[in-house]
DNA sequence: AAATGAACAAAAAATGAGTATTGTTTATTT
DNA sequence: AAATAAACAATACTCATTTTTTGTTCATTT
C-alpha cells in the first residue's frame, strides 16, 4: 500500500455518525492519543465491532472526525461566501472564519491537549489541499466580473489566495497585525487588484 | 517571569560558541530530547558547570543553537541579496535558499528525529519575527528604483514578502507547484507588480 | 443484513522501581 | 575572574513487567 486510502464519509448512514459524533466528543475530552476505541463505544452506546465494520482502523477514523469538521466548515464557508459580492470581500470572510474555527474548535481543545498533533496536522499539506477546489469557480466569476484579470491563470490565482489566507490565519500577525475587518479588507484589496504597485 | 528571556548571543566569546558547537553537534546525532548537559560538556570538553554559567538552563542553551543558525542564515542571505537586482529576484533566491536550509539543515535532521518538535517551532510566530525587520531597507530601495510603489507602506509590504517567503517555503505546493526558478520567479512578479491584475 | 459480544494473539500503553539528568551550590584550580 | 569538579535534592528518564488496547474472527442477537 503506497498511499493509505481512508474510508469514505457516507452521511446517509446514522451509525457511522454516531460513531464520529462519538469519537470527536472524546477527542475534546481526551485528546486522541488518550481515547480508545473502547471509549468510543461506551459514549456512542455501541460495540467495538460496529465501529470496526465502518472505519478500518483507528486513525481512519479520526482521520474521518477531521474530515468531517472541514466539510462541514467548508459547506458553511461556502454558503457565507454566496452573500460576499466581491472576491476581496469572500477571502475577508474566509480569513475570519478560519481564525474563529481555530480559536473556538475541534482544533482548540485538541491543542490544549496535544498541541504537536495539532503542529503535525497543520504542516500536513494535504490539510489545504482539500480546499483548494473551494476557489477557482469563485475566480472564474470575479474574472467575469471585471474584479481581477482574466489573464491570470486560474490555478495561479487560487494558489496565491489559498496562500494568503492560510497565512493570515495560521498568523494573525507576520509583519503587521490586521485586527480589524477593515484593515484586512484594505489589505487584501491591495495585493488582489495591485500587488505592490499603486494604479497610476 | 511573563515573558521568558533568552540569553543574549555574545560571539566575542569563544566558550559559549564553544558550547554552542557541541549542542548543535548534539542535536544532529540524537536531538533535543535525547541530548543531556553532560553529553554537551563532554562533546565539548568542558565542564557542565560552564554550560550553566553561560546559559539559564537547557532550554536557553538550544534556542541559542536556533538563534545563532538563523542569524547565521539571515547573514548568508544578506550578502546573496546584494547580488540581487530587483525585489523578485531577491524573493526568489530566498524562497530557494529557504527550501535549501529545510532539506539539509539542522532543521531537517531535527525533523527525522523529533519531527513534532520541528513543527511546533515552525508554528511559532516568533520564529518569523526575527526575519521581518530583514526586509524593510529592501522594500525601501525597490520603491526608489520605481519596481514597486512608493504609496504601499513599507510594513505592509514586508508583511505580504514575508507571507509569500514563509508560505513557499513550508508549503512547495499549494494549488500549483513551482518547480522551476523560472516558475516562481514568474508567479512572484505577477503578484508583486500586479496582484491579480494584468497591466492592461 | 447489520449490530453485538466474546474470544483471541499481537501491539501499545501504564506502572513502578532503579538510574540518570537537571539546576544549584560550594570549594578548588587555572 | 572564569572554569572546574564534586556534591546535592528534585525532577526526568529507562527498562522490564503487567495491564490495556487493537484489530480480527465468529457465533449470537436484533
Amino acid at each position: 500500500m503506497l498511499q493509505k486510502q481512508f474510508d469514505a464519509l457516507d452521511y446517509s448512514d446514522p451509525m457511522a455518525a454516531r460513531i464520529l459524533d462519538a469519537a470527536e466528543h472524546c477527542i475534546q475530552r481526551f485528546g486522541i492519543r488518550r481515547t480508545s476505541m473502547g471509549e468510543v463505544a461506551r459514549v456512542g452506546k455501541l460495540s467495538r465491532g460496529s465501529i470496526y465494520r465502518h472505519f478500518s482502523d483507528k486513525d481512519a477514523m479520526f482521520e474521518c472526525v477531521f474530515r468531517r469538521r472541514q466539510e462541514a466548515f467548508l459547506n458553511r464557508a461556502e454558503a457565507q461566501l454566496e452573500q460576499e459580492e466581491t472576491l476581496v470581500d469572500k477571502l475577508v470572510r474566509s480569513v475570519l472564519s478560519g481564525r474563529k474555527d481555530m480559536q473556538d474548535g475541534l482544533y482548540a481543545s485538541l491543542a490544549e491537549i496535544e498541541p504537536e498533533t495539532v503542529a503535525m496536522m497543520f504542516l500536513d499539506p494535504r490539510f489545504y489541499q482539500r480546499s483548494v477546489s473551494f476557489w477557482p469557480s469563485h475566480v472564474r466569476t470575479a474574472q467575469e466580473s471585471g474584479e481581477i484579470s482574466a489573464a491570470v491563470d486560474v490555478a495561479v490565482a487560487t494558489d496565491l489566495i489559498m496562500r494568503l489566507i492560510v497565512s493570515l490565519v495560521m498568523f494573525p500577525r507576520m509583519g503587521v497585525e490586521f485586527k480589524t475587518r477593515r484593515a484586512l479588507r484594505e489589505y487584501l484589496q491591495q495585493v488582489l487588484t495591485n500587488g505592490l504597485k499603486t494604479v497610476g
